[in-house]
DNA sequence: ACCTCAAATTTGTAGGATGATTGGTTCATT
DNA sequence: AATGAACCAATCATCCTACAAATTTGAGGT
């Protein structure tokens, strides 16, 4: 005999179902408003109440957001991300910049591992992006170019959920990029550690990729101290 | 001129992070009921609806229960551990065997710079109930005390976040570990893997220790293939 | 063409009413 | 006294109506 595990689903636990579905599926595309409340009352067939406890659910969790007198909004389509930023949020910048060590480094892993044409061409993309903007001696773009560039690599990685936890540490990794960026002033040594990063991931030397990543991030970790 | 950010606080965001702090703060401490939401509204000085709204998200969230007829209780003080449980079972086993690769690899190394002494009588511990385990043939006390092993080592790399990360993987990772330990039937080489593991770390032999994670990761990898 | 202001749309908050589930109490029957 | 049925109280679940606040839209006047 199985003791019954919480059999039935209360209505709003029904309702966050169906809609974390709808997202999950495509059908509500992210950055897409859904239907007002009125709608979702006769699409799901609950009260107002019941579908505000889905939605708001759904809007703490980061899928959803809402905006009075304009409506509300698909913003992703995974909750762990806006969790996690949460937990990083009370973290200082080493122990940040040490998960994102163990990220980045498992990231360029299996980028030199797996990394396709495609990827190869996106990452080409960015590190020219980077080397422009370092020429310009354009610090805003090259951050921005930066970040994009880090986003491809872990992108080759072809493993969705390093790439989850990776992109939601990205928010809160801006500020201290920054300031980091500041901190240490040779940028050349930056753009020459990327391209070096970039080459070891194309031609699969997956060594030569971990120890770049090593290596920049001890720089990092010295001009913290 | 600067766009105000979403400046202002919706009444049911602020009930939220009053009761988040609750929680944190260990005020209403885990497993223990919550008032009824007739004494919280009053508390909080709003209506059945907005406080309703903000205690479901954090059910949603996994911070709280609730049981019609009974109350409401604290589960957690964390919703990463939930969201994380979440966006796991939509992954597959080598993606978040990656994933733990890239935990365990920086908490291996972190561990052998930081481990202090109670660290290493933690480790001492935990690694004989192993041996004993594995002597006596009991698979199961053995991966029990595996877990604890993971989990002292983890903690000896003194990275909240990271340890933090872990332990929330672990939990839902318990299904498939045990999964993983039935195909890898050699038990002697996991257990003569993990000494050695725990030996570089209190030699702080940083290279060793990375390298013992990388076999035993690699050895996992192909059990599953 | 431009400005003003009212209306429509949409989410936010309030408060009441009723149903469902659980746990305990009372009380009659055995 | 033990048992069990009926009742009652506490609590969450759902539904309803009403109004407030924010945003967009458009009509009307200058």
């Amino acid at each position: 005999m199985t003791i019954s595990k919480t059999n039935r689903l209360s209505l709003v636990e029904q309702v966050v179902s169906q809609i974390e579905s709808l997202i999950e599926s495509g059908e509500w595309k992210i950055g897409n408003q859904i239907p007002p409340e009125m709608d979702l009352i006769k699409q799901f067939d609950v009260s107002r109440n019941t579908l505000r406890e889905a939605v708001r659910s759904l809007v703490y969790a980061g899928l959803l957001v809402t905006k009075q007198g304009k409506g509300t909004f698909v913003k992703s389509s995974s909750a762990l991300g806006v969790a996690f930023q949460r937990r990083i949020q009370q973290s200082g910048i080493l122990e940040t910049l040490e998960v994102r060590h163990a990220l980045e480094r498992e990231g360029a892993q299996l980028a030199a591992l797996r990394r396709n044409q495609e990827d190869i061409e996106q990452m080409s993309i960015h590190i020219e992006a980077c080397r422009k903007a370092a020429e310009a001696k354009d610090r805003k773009a090259y951050e921005e170019a930066d970040i994009q560039l880090h986003k491809s690599i872990m992108g080759s990685s072809h493993n969705d959920l390093l790439i989850d936890l990776y992109e939601h540490m990205e928010d809160s990794l801006h500020a201290s990029i920054h300031q980091i960026a500041e901190m240490s002033s040779d940028g050349n040594f930056h753009l020459n550690i990327h391209c070096n990063l970039v080459d070891a991931i194309i031609e699969q030397d997956v060594n030569r990729a971990i120890e770049t990543v090593n290596e920049y991030i001890a720089q990092f970790k010295k001009s913290l101290v």
